[in-house]
DNA sequence: CGTAACCTTGATTAAGATCAATTCTCGTGG
DNA sequence: CCACGAGAATTGATCTTAATCAAGGTTACG
């Protein structure tokens, strides 16, 4: 599945969501499919810069690493959210030099992660004639800056404990957020939930909360000591909502 | 000085200029200017969002606190550079709805601290109207994403002397391209640069750095004893390029 | 059912924070 | 012009969090 890149994909995709079949059929013309293996970087260095990505498939884990190996997860890219937009827009006036680079690395965590890749050059033109999308890319990268500056909040400002509290209950929101949404798409009534699955390994997981996976491994083990959690390998369950977020404050 | 807001300084701000003086007209209408003292926060939390600010005099840190206190300063502004303006276009179709939120705190950290607020409904309309503006809005946010990425790459990656030599190299090329630009403009040769004169007590470079005072002035201390730098009050010079290049890596 | 990837647990170390005591610097008023 | 005091910076001793090093256990999957 997901081998030919159909105007439907594109339709999930936010910045194209209200775009009429024409429109779709012309961003389809000049981008491409791409598929990628867990543990396959998505070619950032080796290519010059040739656009923007969206994943359709799998996932993908954005990061910086050092010289001695050590990494840091910033962001995990699931279908339909994009990522390097930055070089497009970075260079007003001279749209995307030659040397433009990707402000982070890129890497399939998944088998099968398809994305998709929209070069920047007949973006630009396509933009230039569709001027609404202009607010949709402000809004995403507004809302990504947010996401950057609490993130450097939570490094900075709270301990490993805090951060892993603070992460949890997100991820409890999104899943209670998703839930909403399905029973308003059905018109059901689904039960409360209490748990979350980790849709990371914890080694990612430790990446991204800024520690390693032994400390991360003790905080998980702390906070179930304390009877606020219970975890069940992926399964994090949620004893006691009010403690979590006490600690993660 | 500065009472009274004139397109001479509007024009100076990347957004505004390329705007004929109409145009200039036209936002000056709208907007205003407010004074601060050195200290004083620019009224994020009590005021709703009014729009976006460009810093015309003096300077802002903008930063986050934790709730025991503990504070990070994520960027220094100075002159002619915008700020605050996720809100804006964070919710797309929503358009500054009445619960928006400023993503970090300000505060002025020089007296005679003067801001331009630009508020946000009107700006909107104009751009619309003006949609070359985009692209450098657009331009604006990517840029600030980039340094948001090395800036967590910095905090989780590095330690604090690595941190502090990347901080003073960054300053000496920003000296370096100031010293070329007036070159270019005076048609004059001026000598070389090799030393910075920090901009911002120490204090608050520490907070920026993620450390706190004590550890930077140790740290500092260290690299004199290494004979890298000279530290006299707030002139630092670089005695040893290439080392410092070396460490910061 | 064997092997590799993933995860946990324990002992030790190190970087940097905290606490505390001075010293330096600089603007203001006598 | 000097003295005073407040804020800024330095230095030292100690403590804490989390990283590192090391070993073993668990899970998933061909």
């Amino acid at each position: 599945m997901l081998n030919k890149l159909e105007n439907k994909d594109l339709k999930n995709i936010f910045l194209f969501s209200e775009l009429s079949e024409e429109e779709l059929n012309e961003i389809r013309s000049f981008s491409h499919l791409k598929k990628f293996d867990k543990g396959e970087i998505l070619s950032f260095d080796s290519e010059p810069y040739s656009g923007f990505y969206c994943t359709l498939d799998g996932a993908v884990k954005l990061y910086k690493i050092s010289s001695e190996g050590k990494e840091h997860i910033l962001h995990i890219i699931y279908p339909y959210n994009t990522f390097a937009e930055v070089p497009i827009f970075e260079n007003y006036g001279e749209v995307v030099k030659n040397n433009a680079t990707y402000p982070l690395n890129a890497m399939a965590i998944e088998d099968n992660t398809v994305v998709i890749i929209i070069p920047a050059r007949p973006l630009l033109n396509f933009l230039e004639n569709n001027p609404k999308l202009y607010l949709k890319m402000l809004s995403t990268l507004s809302k990504r800056l947010r996401f950057l500056n609490n993130h450097i909040e939570n490094l900075t400002l709270l301990d490993v404990k805090k951060r892993l509290s603070k992460y949890l209950l997100e991820k409890l929101k999104e899943a209670e957020l998703n839930k909403e949404n399905i029973e308003k798409k059905k018109g059901i009534k689904l039960k409360k939930i209490n748990s979350i699955e980790l849709s990371i390994s914890k080694n990612d997981l430790s990446s991204h909360l800024g520690t390693i996976l032994e400390t991360l491994s003790r905080t998980f083990k702390k906070l179930q000591d304390e009877k606020i959690i219970e975890v069940d390998s992926k399964k994090i369950t949620i004893l006691d909502f009010q403690k979590l977020k006490e600690i993660s404050k």
